[in-house]
DNA sequence: CTCAAATCGGAACTACGGTTCCGGATACAA
DNA sequence: TTGTATCCGGAACCGTAGTTCCGATTTGAG
């Protein structure tokens, strides 16, 4: 916790050795070859990782997994959140994308549907997606808050706009939908076949929120 | 992980010295009164504790807050485990007796209801039960397995019962609802004010499975 | 009051996960 | 081919949390 995560290490910068005030762009040299294979390398094998294992497993699994050193590694993530921050961060976009799309159904209530089978699918099927949206406390969210922040704002559009149809309950927040969801996740997660329950599921959910009669 | 859990201490046995195969109770001494006294401090310590903390906090925290030293708490309690099991165990036999009783309740959908109410209230006030419930993984489960069984098979009596009324849909597992409730209290829990708004959120989880139409 | 048994307290040990450091290997420009 | 800037690997280091150990203290029977 609370760690600086600035480059203390030679990230892409370190260019200008003399006469600082030049405002010219340095080329900064593209990398070697080796290098850029193994950041690949070592993204891949997180992304793999966390998916299955969540954020908890020691990052030394994950450098095991690439087939990189630990030094290799943190060559290249200056800290294991930083790594982690680079996974999650393309997941929670994504997510945000869809919610996007999602926005524009005509059908609110139906755009809300298909977002919030999407957002389950996603979330029980990447495991660190799930900490960073659920399990994990107050530190870990609050390094995503912007994304956190417009993924919510989208839903609650959607929310909103389903209740001015009159297809839901004006009584329910758009985070407690959220929490509910994860609920099913974390349900269907334990299974192990995370299948078509998941998705019945999340249907009780929806049903739940719909205006009554 | 994967503790003993048996008498690496002088809990309460070690009595006969010599000559084995007499079955007289060899009064093993009552307990000094300051070590009777420490024992109730640390579980009165742990149980507030965990309540706001959950199994997160270090052991220490609950001597300090006992007012004991760290060895005065593991001669009471040879592993943290074994002193969390002491309060989950006790949180938990009092929800089960909880369901025995809801049971009984002859409207059964209505019995359910209470139910979860009251689990829902139990479980977002005791974080410790939260976590036992839910979040940790599979090892903390297992501890429990016995009474989380008597558990969800008192749960499902009322489920089944409830869908022969025709109350509630076929098609949702206990562990589901269980879930789906979890859920609740995970959103309830992090606005701090899990009042009202937790009575709501099961009552969603209740709309969502009882039979359409 | 006296003393041994029981108990206390916390320093020290262990295990584990993140991070740093640096000698050795490697890529690639000249 | 050669030289060096860059990169690699993993041993070592640090902080944290659980647990053990043992000298100091306290209880309570005689």
């Amino acid at each position: 916790m609370t760690v600086d995560h600035r480059g203390t290490r030679d990230d892409a910068n370190a260019q200008v050795t003399s006469s600082p005030p030049i405002s010219e762009l340095p080329e900064p040299r593209p990398m070697r070859a080796d290098a850029m294979r193994n950041h690949e390398k070592i993204l891949r094998a997180a992304e793999e990782i966390f998916a299955l294992d969540g954020v908890m497993v020691p990052i030394d699994v994950v450098a095991e997994r690439a087939g990189v050193g630990i030094g290799t590694l943190y060559r290249h993530f200056p800290t294991k959140e930083a790594l982690y921050d680079e996974i999650v961060s393309t997941r929670l976009r994504a997510l945000i994308d869809t919610a996007h799309a999602c926005e524009k159904e005509p059908n609110a209530a139906e755009g809300m549907c298909t977002f919030l089978h999407t957002f389950a699918r996603q979330a029980s099927e990447k495991q660190d997606l799930f900490d960073a949206l659920g399990q994990a406390g107050i530190d870990i969210k609050a390094r995503f808050s912007d994304m956190l922040n417009e993924l919510t704002t989208s839903m609650d559009t959607m929310r909103q706009r389903s209740v001015d149809e009159g297809a839901i309950r004006d009584d329910v927040e758009t985070k407690d939908i959220l929490n509910l969801v994860m609920g099913s996740c974390h349900a269907a997660g334990y299974d192990g076949k995370s299948g078509a329950s998941l998705e019945r599921l999340v249907d009780i959910v929806l049903a739940g929120i719909k205006t009554p009669d």
